[in-house]
DNA sequence: TTGCGACCTAGCCAAATGACTAGTTGCTTG
DNA sequence: CAAGCAACTAGTCATTTGGCTAGGTCGCAA
């Protein structure tokens, strides 16, 4: 298996995290034919090199579109990523593994097989989290974000509950807050999984 | 890592594929502490092996209730099994598998990670929808919808389908259009009311 | 009484959204 | 071959959005 070096890029991450990869790999037969923060400048490359290591998951689209079983993935990452790659070799290991399991992944995902740290393959077939709702909504915000899962703007929010548009805007604000998330969009998807949503 | 050789059990199959694991290994720093078709006799033993592998999956259940995080179980299987195994190190490559696929999947396993071939973990997260085809949604906008319920914008649907900006906007609305609503909230209460969400 | 939280109002401002119009390619069907 | 369709790109423009700061009232509990 040894007879000639690993070939492998790093893509992503930082400039620690790349140096910290390269000293993990200098105990073993690695070579590493490029390493970059994105993947622009290496996509000509791709076809050199048995694995790509992936340090963040920026680059997974973009990869994923320029190239289909060639060459194998690794993602360093303590989430499933989506979109999930199909059919090829792939994983993930989580951000704390030991050099051993970051080698033993490449020589496994060389050879065309699939590794996942065992919390990751938790993910995939234990998606949906029936989990209570930590954060307690008020009444009215419970009230806005069922109109707003209506699709409604917060203009016609604001002329259901009869109050300003402003305030309507308050409530949207402090219940992204409280969801953790950043758009209405979001606060609906969150909503409907919690059964927070009557559609 | 080879500092001692890797404890194994063979469990399952036949003696010819027992026979045909142990010429396998045999060329590796394997020590084949035990081997039987059925797990029965083999249960105390399990505390003193790194890695058991099951050459059919009529072990599994039993091996599941009797052992929760070790040994590592290898499962020689084309399918999947159920129940499958959660949050341990476990794998499944085929029975085509070269052996230095098993070889590296058993380094991987010794280590906590978890192994699976390609086509095993397709498997798993490949749920055939049982798609509404009442709906005349083309294969790009189910795709942006979709996308679009997750809360992701405009800008992220455009990064993750790699697909320009505009071009989102433009199946966002043709969206719009056709489920006759006139904002991305709308969208996806429709959406979700007519099942084209998957939460 | 003071403080707290829920609820409400307001203005400013940058970003995101969605409606337009106008073009490209590539594939399929008549 | 022509026409239609899906997918894609590009631009302008008004509207919506969401963060931010800065207030107000009310009821309840320490």
């Amino acid at each position: 298996m040894s007879e000639s070096a690993l070939k492998l890029m790093l893509i992503g991450g930082t400039t620690l995290t790349r140096a910290g990869m390269r000293s993990v790999l200098a105990e073993y037969e690695a070579e590493i034919v490029a390493a970059a923060p994105n993947i622009e400048s290496l996509l000509d490359h791709l076809g050199n090199v048995d694995v790509v290591i992936l340090l963040d998951d920026q680059a997974l689209p973009l990869l994923l579109h320029h190239t289909t079983d060639q060459p194998a993935i690794l993602l360093i990452s303590q989430e499933l990523p989506r979109p999930t790659p199909q059919q090829r070799a792939w994983g993930v290991v989580t951000t704390d593994a030991y050099p051993q399991e970051i080698w033993a992944s490449l020589q496994a995902l060389q050879l065309g097989l699939c590794v996942l740290s065992p919390t990751i393959l938790a993910q995939i077939h234990s998606p949906p989290q029936p989990e209570p709702l930590d954060t307690v909504l008020s009444e009215r915000e419970h009230e806005v974000l069922q109109l707003l899962a209506e699709g409604l703007t917060n203009r016609q929010i604001a002329q259901r509950l009869v109050i300003s548009e402003h305030t309507v805007k308050f409530h949207v604000s402090a219940l992204l807050s409280k969801l953790d998330v950043a758009s209405r969009t979001e606060a609906i998807r969150v909503g409907a999984q919690r059964g927070l949503i009557i559609w």
